[in-house]
DNA sequence: CATGAATGAGTTTTCATTCAT
DNA sequence: AATGAATGAAAACTCATTCAT
């Protein structure tokens, strides 16, 4: 019976939510292994014992941190993405989203690009999950390059490379504005990635072509 | 007189080396902190305190480690560059090169993405080291497109720009290969690559632009 | 509004307190090398992590608990002192309450003494501090020589030599004491010290003499 | 049959000289603990391996070096005391000869009261030998306070308590001076207490004595 | 619910001692 | 005899997690 917003349950939600910024905050700016819950609680204005009242471990919280920020990511995305007509404004809306998402929250995206490491570091955890959610971000992108395909908007290649690729890009763009804070073009960096791809994704000059094929790991 | 490889030297340079490939076997598939000594020393097949004869520190090895294998690498990618004629090729060496050589060093790749996120994680430190290291990477390539931009092979593009792009995608491809071993069309996907930007970089349809500027961060 | 001697407060005190004795106790036997954070936390029955929460390191725990006890000898001679009249009680007042407080707090002793070996060992550290501890020791026993002195009381000597040297006489009385604790004759040697310095400092026969000279180092 | 100095037997003997010499000046600036084999080794110009042909470990090492200087000292003191006259020459030949001798071999005196330290912190180990050592060096001063008692040169005083009195006197004047290189008037302090024990020792003003006992611990 | 004191496993690093060359 | 590479035990210190209040 989930009804009711008991006075408890603001609370309950408003701790939550600030452990979370807290903890994106930390893991931000030390990695998984340096952070310590400690400095979490800290900043959450919570003691210690606390944390645990809402997250089980560490390794939840951390989790729970980066699925909530991939989500809103995801979400922003979305949005972004469905009010933009053609792939042209398609690629240039996932761009710029997710550059300004990152943009205005620095410490997520340290948390993300180490959560990547931390993937790739170690072959063995629970990798489905975030494979999964990284895997979603660029999903839309992916179906909106294979209508485009369809429609003849481009030429024939292969849609989830092609989605992967502008999802790299946008990475890279991001990571050098977060290192160098004072680098100022960024929407001239947007502008350059989105012409890129564009016209690469065009009927080109004698390309030595590559087939659809299914291109999900 | 510090000549004649004795006996000594050569035992000491297998250690290091033994250590080295322990090292990026270890820091690979752990990490910087969940790395140990101890299991890098077992894994060189030596007591743990023998690290230490080589060695200097935790942070020391791994410094080591890192530097080398940049170093093969920035060598490697600089040979099959320098073999190329046009840009098209260029680029195709310099994808297919780092594809190569991370896909024969999966372990040191993961070292190195891991080292990104520390380096992004961490504001403070000794970040100007292994910022140089890196840029280096992207150096032959810059000016493999500049003279390629004065001849006009291709549009009138921002070099770093382009040169940082062809860097993302190929870490992209890379980073998706080394953690689904069991996907097949490398080849393929360089190609894509290839293509694409080579495409992307063609006179072509309608571009918003980007003039040339210092990228330099 | 730091009031009310919390619960809290009492244990906290109380904790700080077990483990200074356990310090003084495995310092005094161990040395400060050999001693171990280890002990010194069974000592106090508390877990080894615990000691860090009330004291920062090793040293700062060393330091404490010599510091604590360095106060509280000088409180104790500084009283005996006090209600000494004439510069032979005060002499008797010094070695007395010197020798009974280490008696009955043999560890520190120990502890002091290789505190002393310690800042004679290595010329560089913090030296001052202690030091400083060190010198209070004399401060008023010096004060009360030269009050003598000013009176005619005894010859005119140095007085900050003459006090250093019962400081001298009391350590190397008491060390014999506590390396052979089956000695007896405590009270014999006290008198028999301060009688040695009072007749010593007195109007003597055909004394080469030491001019009045300021002492301090 | 031991004749005939071989060269090797000549070398031997001067890399356990250079050895000793090498251990003084660790163990004096560094403490037993602090001192490492390797430092003893390169200060002596050995590789660290050669010590243990010479020297079965640290700790005997160590012994040696102590040794060897206390029989110095105690030498050094003999023969000064043997060439003084009346118990007040001898005093002042006792003082003089030790701190000389520790001024000129300052590490030694750092390492001697070290050992000191160590010898009361731990009840357990060898103290005899090194009580041993220590007590030989106040023995002949004990035998000429005891004739000088005998003949009336000066009242009837514990010959024992009376040499430790000097004993400890000297130890500390020497101490400060260590510790504080630049003072000056060693002089004048050796003066001060060989008047201040001289005439402490003399017939005096209404004395609360002290009988003769067995002084030895 | 909230707290924060207590715990103890785990990590880096040092160094006396050994031993093959 | 001399060397110095190798060893591994030991110790300070950290921190995720628990639990009594």
């Amino acid at each position: 019976m989930p009804r009711r917003p008991t006075k408890a349950h603001v609370l309950a939600a408003y701790r939550r939510e600030a452990l979370l910024g807290a903890a994106v905050r930390v893991f931000g700016t030390h990695g998984f292994d340096c952070a310590t819950m400690e400095r979490i609680a800290k900043e959450a204005g919570v003691a210690k014992g606390t944390t645990y009242l809402y997250y089980r471990s560490k390794q939840s919280i951390y989790d729970a941190a980066l699925s909530q920020g991939l989500t809103e990511l995801d979400e922003r995305t979305r949005d972004a993405i469905e009010r933009a007509t053609g792939l042209r404004e398609v690629i240039a809306a996932f761009v710029t989203s997710r550059a300004d998402y990152f943009f205005e929250h620095r410490d997520f995206f340290r948390m993300y690009v180490s959560a990547i490491a931390r993937h790739i570091t170690s072959v063995k955890p629970r990798a489905s999950e975030f494979q999964a959610m990284v895997d979603r971000q660029t999903r839309r992108l992916e179906q909106a390059i294979s209508r485009a395909v369809a429609r003849r908007e481009i030429r024939h290649v292969d849609a989830a490379a092609a989605a992967v690729a502008v999802f790299d890009l946008t990475r890279g763009l991001v990571a050098r504005g977060v290192v160098a804070p004072h680098r100022a073009d960024i929407a001239g960096d947007v502008a350059f990635l989105s012409d890129l791809v564009w016209q690469g994704l065009g009927e080109g000059r004698g390309l030595k072509g590559k087939g659809k094929r299914d291109r999900r790991t």
